[in-house]
This record gives C-alpha cells, sequence and structure tokens, in this order.
DNA sequence: ATTATAGGCTAATTCAAATTAGCTGTCAAG
DNA sequence: CTTGACAGCTAATTTGAATTAGCCTATAAT
C-alpha cells in the first residue's frame, strides 16, 4: 500500500476511535510513519482527507451494493436452495451478516466514524442510514420475501417479518461496538432470536 | 433558570449537535447571552462543563430508573390491566415509548450527545447501553413478561419476545435522529410491527 | 454605611494544532 | 550526466480557541 492509501487507512482508523476533531494531522502522521508537514503532498489539507475517504467508502459501497445484487439475483435463481434452508442455515445467515458487519475491517471502521460524524452532515447521516438500515433491510428483505414464496417461510407482511429478522441484528451490533467484551453474549442472543424467528414465521418446525 | 444551569442546558443542546469537540466556549457563551471568560465564573473549563452534564444525566437516569421501577411495581399488581390488554393499548405502549425517546428534550439531547462521544470513553458506552438498550429492554421485559403470565401473550422465551418488541422501536429511533424527517413513516412501520407481533405472539387474535 | 461576593466585562496571554516555506535526496526520463 | 518532480525533512508562521488578569457593579449580609 503507497503512502497516499495509507494515510487514509491510518486515519479512518484514528477517525473512527475519535473522531475527526479529536484526531491531529500529527497523530495521523506519526502512524504513518512521517512528519506532518509531508501530508501536505498528499493531500491538500485535513479536510481533504476526511473527504478522500468518504469518497472512497460511497466507492466501496456502491461496488458492495452491485455484489450483492447480482449474488442476490444469483441466489434468486435457485430456489431449491431456498426450499431446502434449515434452520441451522437460517442461522448461519444471519450469523454470518452479523459477523461480517462487526469484523470487517472497513465496514466496521466506517461504521464507527459515521456514527460519530453523523449528525455534523445530512449527506452523512443518509449514507448510514442507507448503508446500515436501508439496503441491509432490502437485501435481506429479498432473500426472506422468496423464502415466503418457496414456502419455508410464511409471511403476513415480509416487510415487518424482515424488521423483525434483521433489527435485533442492528441493535446487537451497536452493543458490539461500544462493547467488544458483549459479543459472546450477544452472539447468543442473536442465535436465540433466529431460532425463535424461525419457529414464528417458519411454516414447517423443522426441529431437531 | 439560573445561568450556571443555562450554560448546561445550552452546551447540552450544541454537544449533541456538533459533539464537544466541535463546540466553542464562546459558542456556548453566546446563546446564554454573556461573555465567554464569564463561564469560567461557573465552571472551572470547559470539561467542567461536560462533566457536569453528564452528573446530572447519571442523576436524572436514576431518578427516571427509580420511577419505573416503581410503576412498573404498580403496574404488576393490577393484573388486570394486562388481562385486558388490546392490541390498540399495544399499539400505544409501544408508540409512546417511541415517541417519548424520539422527543423527550433531555432524553433526546443526550441520546445524540452519547451517539458521538460514546467511542471516546468506556464509560460514556456503557451509559449509553445501559440507558438506551439495557433498561428499556428490561423494563419492556417486565411488562411483557406480566402479559404472558395473564395469558395474554404466549411466549415461547420472554426475554427474546422482549428484544423482538423492542429492536425495530430502537432501529427506527436512531433512523428519526438521523433524519426527522422519517419519523411519519417510522411510525407507520412500528405500527405495522406491533400489530404483526401481536399476531405472532398474541393468544388470542382479537381482530375487529 | 461598609464590605464581601457573585457575576459580568474587556483586554491580554497561552498554547496547541494546522499549515507554509524552503531545503534535500532519490530516481526515472531524456 | 543532468534535470525535474516526487516525497521526505526541519524550522517557521498563522490561527484560533481556551484560559487568565484585572476591573466594574449590584446586591446581600454585617
Amino acid at each position: 500500500m503507497n503512502t497516499k492509501q495509507r494515510i487514509l487507512d491510518e486515519a479512518l482508523t484514528l477517525f473512527s476511535e475519535k473522531g475527526y476533531a479529536n484526531v491531529y494531522v500529527n497523530d495521523i502522521a506519526r502512524r504513518v510513519g512521517i512528519k506532518a508537514p509531508s501530508l501536505y503532498k498528499h493531500y491538500k489539507n485535513k479536510q481533504a482527507i476526511f473527504d478522500a475517504i468518504i469518497a472512497e467508502m460511497d466507492r466501496k459501497f456502491l461496488e458492495q451494493a452491485g455484489l450483492l445484487h447480482i449474488k442476490g439475483n444469483d441466489a434468486l435463481e435457485d430456489a431449491a436452495i431456498y426450499r431446502g434452508l434449515s434452520e441451522e442455515q437460517l442461522i448461519g445467515l444471519g450469523k454470518s451478516l452479523f459477523l461480517y458487519l462487526l469484523h470487517d475491517d472497513y465496514t466496521a471502521r466506517f461504521r464507527k466514524m459515521l456514527t460519530i460524524e453523523q449528525f455534523r452532515d445530512h449527506s452523512l447521516a443518509a449514507a448510514y442510514t442507507k448503508q446500515y438500515i436501508d439496503d441491509p433491510l432490502s437485501y435481506q428483505g429479498m432473500i426472506l420475501e422468496r423464502m415466503v414464496r418457496e414456502g419455508v417461510l410464511r409471511g403476513e407482511d415480509a416487510e415487518i417479518m424482515t424488521l423483525h429478522f434483521f433489527a435485533p441484528i442492528y441493535m446487537l451490533l451497536t452493543v458490539c461496538d461500544r462493547d467488544p467484551a458483549r459479543e459472546g453474549e450477544s452472539i447468543r442472543i442473536l442465535e436465540a432470536h433466529i431460532r425463535q424467528f424461525n419457529q414464528i414465521y417458519g411454516r414447517k418446525c423443522n426441529e431437531q
């Protein structure tokens, strides 16, 4: 990774821990292993570093949305997958979504940074809601809706069903962001949540 | 309200909009209607203002928890209330919780400030989780559990049921904090959520 | 009446963080 | 081999926010 990119990387780490205003160009430079004035060979000023991070985020989000969309569509082609989904697989689906959001390096740092900065700029707030609420809801919704159509789930209202599936995952995520020590507990709750979700919405109760 | 108190009040408003580091003592003073140096007649320094807000928050939270506990216990005395709860009343319960958290002046500003500052100090993170996740879960849990015992709800696992009730409320709350324009939509979703919650967990389907 | 205190002000002062100036070495292109 | 641009450095400079100094007035207590 070249210096220009490393600056973004280290800056993102710092911004996600302390917020833009509490990070000094000095801190960023030190972590990159250069002196503060050298940063200005790569970016016009501190704000430009932040802006570059946002631009990169936008790009990655788009890319990822595209990927999900394609994967989603691909997946939708194969109805058998859905009919065959067991409770354990549903748990796997929720858990992997949760662990991905929690541990993926970029995702986690972006989310924390946006959490801190969201109220200072409406476009950041919008990005947060889109990326961590609306898009996951619509992606999960696509999958669950298909499971309804395949008779795996019985969905009175698929949109609300998706909310019931996703909101607990989201909430546990914010808890773990604040306190990583609660990850174990959260995963146990997550499993219990999905098991009960399956009981409630599952057409056939295929236990043990 | 005296000056000392007004300082806390205006500072909280500003901190909840921009975060501690982006608020200048000047801004606070201007809103109070005095000059910055006069602030120092009331507080040792800027940090002391923040600390006083936190201390006040702790006090109010305790007070409120006490209240809820008492109210909860009082309510628990009267089982008839729970047996008589209709779907509309359950919606009322969720909606009033939601609207209280969203609009109560102190609650909303504290929450936003903690949202911004949570990663800078572990005790703030802990306060957030306690106040906006754990306590509401345990309070709502108390009520829902009672409704299970009174035969209004059938609870496979009351704790997870409470999560299913509360997590969507929490998630919608964060959406509205970011974008107040989504309040109307959120309330509609909230109602649909509780209606479906009642369908799922309600023992008798008392529709029309 | 006197005095102490509380709470305000203006005018410094301090200090730290961002940024700029200007020098240097490296290395690739001509 | 020499030139220019790239990327680093140290040493200023600038800026702006927090805080302190020191003065003033009102008012409440003695």
